[in-house]
DNA sequence: AACAAATAGTTAGCATGCAAATAGTTATGT
DNA sequence: ACATAACTATTTGCATGCTAACTATTTGTT
């Protein structure tokens, strides 16, 4: 296997994403599902702007997502009050289940890909991933 | 911003593709090709299935890259004498030059998200990278 | 040699993913 | 108040990305 950086990337990426869906297709979920599902997981009722932005995702894509979720009986978008063009997305009772389900496939998943290496090994790792992507990040844009 | 492992697995992944896009979309590149390339420059003459291996995609989607890949003048496919259901990919003079640009530019965003990182912190994460790679990687199909 | 199994590539259908253009809503400036 | 700008979501068009089904070729078995 080819060690450069940007492939090890890559390849990781595309391994965990792969995991995650096959672990999660008998469900029902589609590729882009599982991660908005675990963002309203934690940030339930988040206008599509938010969800976008924290799945790394185009706006425009999301709504393609959420549609498809809406038609399944996952999520369920709400107009507020004094605000009509953005629009809240809420799990339904099924689509939390659904999201308890894809965190636990996370945790498992990562315990698998961390296996054997120490602990300390691991937060260092964690620490240098998160300095990277702070790299990456347009300082327009941080989080 | 969110530091769990698969989440900054996702972001780093994200952003690396959108700056090697933005980087390269003015030399006419789509977000299929520049893997491609990269690939091609380190195995020349490759088939299509190996490409697809070694750029983590699958046999189907290649087929569609490496058709506008040939009908821009990037690539051939010739067959060989001996083996009629193979076909190998030569990149042609215009395509080798994009390669190397290819090649150039993830030299520099390599070295811009490894800003400010200490040379053995790098060292550390990429062998950490490696080893969770290969905890994804089904022993079957170890490369 | 004849037939079956495996292999390589393509096609079709669907779901992302993006950019650009659009529509509707809200904020801002004068 | 009015016109303009900014914001949010959607639509359209194209390029991945996958699975399943298919064609053509090669290998393996008997």
């Amino acid at each position: 296997m080819d060690q450069s950086f940007h492939y090890l990337i890559m390849v990781s990426h595309s391994l965990l994403q792969k995991s995650v869906l096959n672990a999660l297709i008998q469900d029902g979920l589609t590729p882009g599902q599982p991660k908005v599902l675990d963002y309203l997981g934690k940030h339930d009722g988040s206008i599509q702007k938010d969800i976008a932005h924290g799945c790394q995702i185009d706006p425009a894509t999301l709504t393609g997502i959420l549609e498809r979720m809406e038609g399944k009986g996952l999520v369920e978008r709400k107009a507020k009050e004094g605000n009509r063009r953005s629009s809240y997305v809420y799990l339904t009772e099924s689509g939390r289940v659904k999201s308890e389900k894809v965190r636990q496939i996370f945790l498992e998943l990562e315990s698998e890909m961390l296996r054997g290496i120490e602990q300390e090994e691991q937060t260092q790792f964690i620490n240098t991933l998160y300095k990277i992507c702070c790299n990456m990040t347009d300082p327009e844009k941080l989080q």
